[in-house]
DNA sequence: AGCGACGACTGATGTGGATCAGCGCAGCAT
DNA sequence: ATGCTGCGCTGATCCACATCAGTCGTCGCT
């Protein structure tokens, strides 16, 4: 039996991978190294970056604007890639802060291209992953263009109790969130002023209430009402919550 | 020698593929199909999807709220894959709908996974085929997160010529473009009339036209500056137009 | 010739969220 | 104990863009 890792819980929820393909995939991590907090770990306009597999913390990748306005575009939590995108176009187009102190381990895209064609299942659900992360970038798209400010935070926090819990991080009462309301700002396109009204006004409706690093669901029913949402397009069934 | 087709020419800017890695991707392709323009080829929720690749016209994929508004996510051009992240995803997280009509050829997943076993090189290339669109939407979320109208305008029409040069469809002078004022409406986050009033802006300001059917870049290096515009993020060296 | 549909285009009015300018508090360094 | 810094929080004001309510021109249909 190998190791119940992030990923293999993740990627477990999508394929079921035989001991041969767990021992694969266990093979491709190479060192494990330590990021403090706020110091970036890969640059936008970089080359020859290497990939992580992020093992614990939060992090976030983002864009930045000549004018110093940044875009974040996602959140990786345990079990997610780091930096694949920045590799396969050879010269990355974002950058990568841990939002806490994170725990890592390199892979060599080399080996998981060999690896590939070892075990083509695992190509599979390696593709499968990617796929999800383009999904979810895909959905906070629909969040920026078309959902108002309320939905938009009620839909990415939804999302958020939807991905941690795959990995067991979050339960239908909530989930703890190291994120300061300046990282929701930036990721979700509004100032930081207004981040604060409207989660005053999500808990005020008695739906979601962020307080001291800790997200709780006061009405998941009325929550994923408003904020129409409808977790398909992460591949899960349903709110997955209990 | 085998036939020059739009995705050959995309994927060969990326890798040279030998002789029998193309022969291996021509033997991917199965029934050709034709679908009108306006009737939607796949559906948001549908499942069991086929996957296409397109091989002329253009066609678009979106999502749609419970309140009817939606979102384009992004147009596709020949030589671009057409719901290869509906197949992963079991279920269809969008819909894709033909702005023209097109043609495309369907491929059956199943074989493509195959492929990468033999020929590791060509998952490499479909591998980076899909993290360009996926950098491409990361960009579209910066546009409607950070931009404003006429920026976000600007450097769409931007990224779609150096797209289209990449398959001989652009040049410097501009190229032709079959989408209304309501499809960038929907892509852009913005409302039709609001489309109308920036287009406006910008031709008046020398910058480009688009008239009947046809973006003409009136001074190309002002737009590249005042959009911000680095094409770095689709793996293409430089504005790439002449 | 007349009619409807669709797309480009426009002016008037309304509003969601940005920006500015501030306060309070906790943790930490001196 | 004292300031300093980061984060949460708030009221007042402003503006970019939405919405509404049209006009006009072109095409295809009868």
């Amino acid at each position: 039996m190998i190791e119940n890792t992030p990923l293999v819980r993740k990627l477990g929820a999508f394929v079921a991978l035989s001991d041969p393909e767990l021992s694969v995939l266990a093979s491709l991590h190479k060192r494990r190294r330590t990021f403090v907090a706020g110091r970036d770990l890969v640059h936008q306009g970089q080359s020859d970056q290497a990939a992580y597999i992020l093992a614990s913390g939060w992090a976030c990748s983002y864009k930045l604007l000549e004018d110093g306005q940044r875009q974040i575009v996602d959140f990786q939590i345990p079990g997610d890639f780091l930096g694949l995108r920045s590799v396969l176009l050879h010269v990355s187009d974002h950058s990568i802060e841990p939002v806490t102190e994170i725990e890592v381990t390199e892979i060599h895209v080399a080996d998981l291209l060999d690896a590939f064609a070892q075990t083509p299942r695992l190509a599979t659900a390696v593709l499968w992953a990617a796929s999800r992360d383009e999904a979810m970038v895909v959905e906070h798209l629909v969040d920026v263009g078309r959902r108002d400010a309320a939905e938009r935070m009620a839909h990415f926090l939804l999302e958020f109790g939807a991905r941690l819990s795959l990995i067991g991080l979050a339960s239908r009462e909530g989930f703890a969130c190291p994120l300061t309301q300046y990282h929701l700002a930036d990721a979700l396109g509004l100032s930081a002023v207004h981040v604060n009204r409207v989660l005053r006004q999500l808990r005020e409706a008695g739906m979601i209430t962020f307080r001291d690093g800790f997200v709780a669901f006061d009405d998941y029913d009325q929550l994923v009402r408003f904020a129409q949402f409808d977790p398909s397009y992460m591949d899960q069934k349903g709110p997955l919550l209990r």
